[in-house]
RNA sequence: GCUCUUGUAGUUCAAUGGAUAGAACAGAACUCUUCUAAGGUUUUGAUGUAGGUUCGAUUCCUACCAAGAGCACCA
């Protein structure tokens, strides 16, 4: 529908003078202007030295010589908008074309073909997996999924640093506080312990600096012993996440495999004079390209972070030579810095440059208080899901279930809550949530989403049991708001495909649910008395369908009863 | 100090340079003998300040004010 108003408009703003119009068709905010409008008279009016109004009556003029069958009525309002209404039937009909091929509703062929990688999460053996792990987690998860569904083949990446100084911190402290039982916990207090030493203990931080030259070397047995296991039971807690948050990836890289490939680069193009040395280090000069100037390799030869990225890039580019683009997803406080390894790579390597694309999130915080990480007084991805699903328990208080859904509801739910909280805005910012609210299960959320498709699920299972046909004869005269947005679906995906933004999934489904329940509230859906029954449930089939295509790209799971 | 990011109802967020700036929570008033009321309906309330560009600015530019992050051997 949009194409052919589109192709319409192109003709009849040529035919005033205009060559390769640009047209801008959008969906006005308040639906009684109509169903599309367009600014196109504004734009030209300058180009054509005519007052707006008159332009856009002229256009009007053209369109009607070979008006479309669909449109109930064009008008001009404002400034010189030109409103479309469309007629209700042709909503009705689209519905109902829509629900015979339901299951691919919504994808587009933005990225057909193409494989694209997207790097996310990067937690740190030997160190806390925290809130920002899983806002990463999150975050990632969902752009890949919405990737997917634009047609590509999408490469799950998570890059996890594995060696480097935070692992001497961890080491250096686990030897001086040696403790039988080594788990999860006592690895992160530890990290907090060394990292605490290093800032203040001039000694220690002299040992913890050996401690890293040593677990570079491999040469210490004890160190080895430390380093292998602590590694291990790392790696195995963050699959136990993972398989929480509904994510999987598919290669791991690893700080350790890229160290070598990283101090090659950086010494290769030392001799081409793109790096510098530099008070016994290597640095990139970023001021000659407008960035600042970063340590790639320190004075005691040992790769930092910077070189690492070069050496992870090139193997990604090894892997996967054909990746057409390699997304990474940080904190934002790595803004800076990765835009010098960007002014890097486009010295050296401008192909491969071109393709990457480096997205940030904020960071994820209460209300009320203040996080330091100084302090080490981070909160964890498990302690902030354990209060998720405490609250959520609050809520399912007094609820008949069995034990088994009940446990269900409870992660699903919790996990919504969650999920939502980081999707619902634009990436970048940070998020504040209150904690006592942390999830309200009223109005905009996680759950809130859930709930509606839920009661959509049970009204279909209801329609078999008493038997309304699945042959939709009659459709409405009128339709509502709900017809409308079920349409708008395929175009919200390709924006947020577009923009890297999830908040615009979240944002319609908002909207999408709302007016079911709207819909659910005013008009009794299974009625074997009614005619229009049948039309009423395939809406609903519909509409529990596009939502759960819709929660799967946010990650969100549908419990079976709330 | 320098650089970057962000300032929108009491609160948390929206708004491809467009129309009367949308929601949700909180506040006020309704609504279950009807398919799950974690629902629905109505209602009060906002663009940090001062300029500029534009037919039109929350959006672009400049200055100021405020908050956050980053500024060479951490990641």
């Amino acid at each position: 529908m949009k194409e052919k108003l589109g192709k319409a408009l192109i003709k009849a703003i040529e035919k005033q003078g205009i060559e390769n119009p640009t047209v801008n068709i959008e969906h006005p905010e308040d639906n009684t202007f109509g169903d599309f409008s367009t600014n196109l008279a504004l734009v030209y009016s300058k180009q054509l030295n005519l007052a707006p109004k008159i332009i856009a009556e002229k256009i009007i003029e053209e369109l009607k010589k070979d008006l479309l069958g669909e449109v109930k009525s064009i008008e001009i309002a404002g400034p010189g908008f030109i409103n479309f209404k469309i007629k209700d039937d042709f909503f009705a009909n689209q519905v109902l074309d829509i629900s015979k091929n339901i299951k691919d509703f919504g994808k587009n062929d933005l990225d057909k073909g193409k494989k694209i990688m997207v790097e996310y999460t990067d937690p740190n053996p030997f160190k806390i997996f925290h809130i920002g792990h899983l806002m990463a987690n999150t975050i990632g998860e969902s752009l890949s999924r919405i990737i997917e569904f634009s047609g590509a083949k999408v490469v799950r990446a998570c890059y996890q640093g594995d060696i480097g100084l935070h692992v001497a911190k961890t080491i250096w402290a686990v030897l001086k506080n040696r403790q039988e039982n080594i788990n999860i916990k006592y690895l992160g207090d530890m990290y907090v312990f060394g990292s605490n030493k290093y800032e203040e203990d001039e000694i220690a931080k002299k040992e913890i600096i050996e401690v890293n030259k040593k677990i570079f070397e491999k040469l210490d047995k004890e160190i080895n012993k430390i380093y292998d296991f602590g590694k291990k039971i790392s790696l195995e807690y963050f699959d136990e996440i993972y398989k929480k948050l509904d994510s999987k990836f598919d290669n791991f890289f690893f700080e350790s495999e890229v160290a070598d490939d990283g101090i090659k680069i950086v010494r290769e193009f030392l001799k081409k004079g793109i790096f510098e040395e530099s008070e016994g280090a290597i640095v990139f000069p970023g001021e000659k390209y407008g960035e600042h100037t970063r340590v790639f390799i320190n004075s005691q030869g040992l790769p930092t972070y910077e070189a690492k990225e070069l050496g992870l890039t090139q193997k990604k580019f090894k892997l996967y030579p054909k990746l057409s683009e390699s997304i990474v997803i940080t904190a934002n406080e790595q803004n800076a810095y990765f835009k010098v390894i960007l002014a890097s790579l486009n010295v050296m390597y401008p192909e491969i440059a071109k393709k990457m694309k480096h997205l940030s999130h904020g960071i994820l915080r209460p209300s009320s208080g203040k996080m330091s990480s100084r302090k080490g007084n981070i909160v964890s991805a498990d302690d902030l899901i354990a209060e998720f699903e405490s609250l959520v328990e609050e809520k399912l208080k007094g609820r008949e279930l069995d034990k088994k859904e009940y446990e269900e509801i409870k992660k699903a739910v919790a996990i919504a809550g969650l999920k939502f909280t980081i999707l619902r805005q634009s990436i970048g910012g940070d998020i504040i949530y209150d904690p006592l609210k942390a999830v309200s299960f009223e109005g905009d959320s996680g759950p809130y989403l859930q709930y509606a498709v839920v009661r959509a699920n049970a009204i279909l299972i209801k329609s078999q049991e008493v038997e309304i046909s699945k042959n939709v004869k009659i459709l409405p005269e009128t339709v509502s708001i709900l017809e409308k947005l079920i349409l708008r679906f395929p175009e919200v995906v390709e924006r947020s495909r577009k923009e890297y933004s999830t908040h615009y999934i979240v944002t319609y489904l908002i909207e999408l649910s709302s007016a079911f329940n709207s819909y659910y509230a005013n008009n009794q859906i299974i009625n074997s008395e009614d005619s229009l029954s049948p039309y009423r449930v395939m809406i609903t089939k519909v509409f529990a369908e596009i939502m759960k295509n819709g929660l799967w790209i946010l990650g969100i799971k549908v419990p079976e009863k709330m």
